[in-house]
DNA sequence: ATGTAC
């Protein structure tokens, strides 16, 4: 038998790059940790496995807790991790994250990468940033539109930002859930939240978020490229952003009072970060609707922001949005809970950096991709690649969940130690918008793993197809 | 991730 212990923890082999870590102590379900030697061995100095452990411990939690490729220790479940609960268990904000519906969207183009130049990058990503306020605490420019429809887009999700003229009703057809989930209430949403989302939307923010100029580097699977509009040697769009300080302060106010739900329906909580309350408590059925209401404006916010990309390819290259192509391939969260029918029940899916991945035939993919499977995301970093993927095989055990990006390898603090020649280095030839490496470098390709592997754990392991790899040329990313 | 602090 194969075992290694990391973490303290002693993990079986059991299966392609698959490590279980048995149920022990007040454990109620086994953890499955997807990895390969290498990425199990980056493992050994952060916390990860334990908070899979401790997720492992919740009342309702359904066999197994799954940790990704890409898993890291995060603030309660770690980034990477998959939690299903069942009906009457609990809910967790910190099982879902800070930033609700983080997520990513990609664009295709009929644009061939050989023709943007240098200049022509330069001048795209500029005006981006003229449409896009990127970095912390940025408002919108849509503000005097955004207020409007707010209450429309928490609970509407993004056909309310349709409405107000941003983007085709069509483009509800490739976003996960159609870019809405029901059970959104504003009332269960603070005033400082409130104020915060209706400034903030249509921002970019900071930190792993970008819009990223890509260019298709390889594809990997012809028959599915074709389906999603994809070709070697074209254009993409990528954009990466989330709730901004609308679902950071719903996390914030929600990590209290669940913590204080917690005690007060006495259910034994591991760590502060994974606070949780019955689903079917006052309490937790309040985070539920505000979670969803920062998850319906997270879709609309990426929503926006593609509108406001376009505009700024219509401007440099002079053409319109139709005759470049443009064309939206699929929105999807890699932070979020929500009702998903498995194996015959209702369960609570709890995903917080891994990404649905829905199989061919899934009854739950939208009609355009019932016969391929929708396209998953799958972001590198900034220097290196990103790549789409779809879901394939034994996906049940991760509740149809597949990794979200290339996980970092490094902390933040220690990524501020990365000198400007190896950042440069790092990042090569691809254009980017800051003007010091140091206001990024905490985002350095050399501060997360290598996608490359990471992609390759679940393709290796039988539970995803590759389809194409974009490689970035010009990235825009927000700072202070 | 985040008006990066109760």
């Amino acid at each position: 038998m194969d075992t290694k212990t990391v973490q303290g923890y002693t993990l079986i082999k059991d299966g392609v790059n698959r490590w279980r870590i048995p149920k022990f102590g007040k454990m109620r379900v086994d953890a499955i940790v997807y990895v390969n030697d290498a990425l199990l061995s980056l493992l050994h100095d952060d916390q990860s496995l334990r908070q899979l452990v401790n997720a492992a411990m919740l009342p309702g939690v359904v066999e197994p807790v799954v940790g990704m490729p890409d898993i890291h220790e995060g603030f309660g479940l770690p980034i990477g991790g998959v939690m299903a609960i069942e009906r009457h268990g609990v809910i967790s904000a910190g099982a879902v994250g800070y930033d609700i519906n983080c997520g990513v969207r990609l664009l295709r183009t009929d644009l061939e990468a050989r023709d943007l130049d240098k200049e022509t990058l330069y001048k795209l990503i500029e005006r981006i940033e003229h449409y896009v306020p990127t970095g912390i605490g940025k408002k919108g420019r849509h503000k005097g539109i955004t207020r409007k429809i707010f209450d429309d887009v928490v609970h509407n999700g993004v056909e309310a930002v349709i409405r107000a003229g941003f983007g085709d009703r069509q483009d509800l057809n490739y976003i996960e859930d159609g870019g809405r989930l029901s059970g959104a209430d504003i009332s269960a949403v603070s005033k400082e939240a409130q104020e915060r989302g209706e400034e903030q939307l249509g921002t970019l923010g900071g930190g792993n978020h970008f819009i990223e100029i890509q260019r298709v580097d390889r594809i990997l699977d012809e028959k599915l490229a074709q389906a999603f509009g994809l070709f070697k040697g074209q254009v993409t769009v990528m954009i990466h952003t989330g709730s901004r300080g609308f679902g950071h302060q719903i996390a914030t106010d929600y990590t209290k009072i669940l913590w204080e739900g917690a005690k007060k329906y006495g259910i034994e909580v591991p760590e502060k970060g994974l606070a949780a309350a019955p689903i079917d408590s006052k309490e937790g059925q309040s985070y539920y609707k505000a979670m969803v209401a920062a998850i319906n404006y997270a879709f609309s916010n990426r929503q926006i922001i593609m509108c406001d990309v376009i505009k700024a390819f219509e401007d440099v290259l002079k053409k319109t949005a139709e005759s470049m192509g443009f064309k939206l391939v699929y929105d999807v969260a890699h932070n979020i809970a929500k009702w998903e029918r498995h194996g015959g029940r209702d369960l609570l899916v709890h995903r917080k950096g891994a990404t649905r991945a829905l199989p061919a035939g899934h009854p739950q993919n939208p009609s355009a991709y019932m016969q391929t499977g929708h396209p998953a995301l799958v972001p590198g970093s900034m220097g290196t690649g990103s790549y789409v993927v779809v879901g394939k095989g034994e996906l049940s055990e991760s509740f149809f969940s597949v990794n979200h990006g290339a996980g970092r390898k490094l902390s933040r603090t220690k990524a501020k130690s990365i000198t400007k020649q190896e950042f440069e280095r790092a990042m090569g030839d691809v254009i980017y918008n800051v003007g010091s490496y140091k206001d990024i470098v905490d985002e350095s390709p050399l501060a997360y793993k290598d996608v490359e592997e990471v992609v390759g754990v679940l393709v290796n392991r039988g539970i995803t197809i590759p389809v194409a790899k974009m490689v970035p040329l010009a990235v825009v990313k927000g700072v202070d």
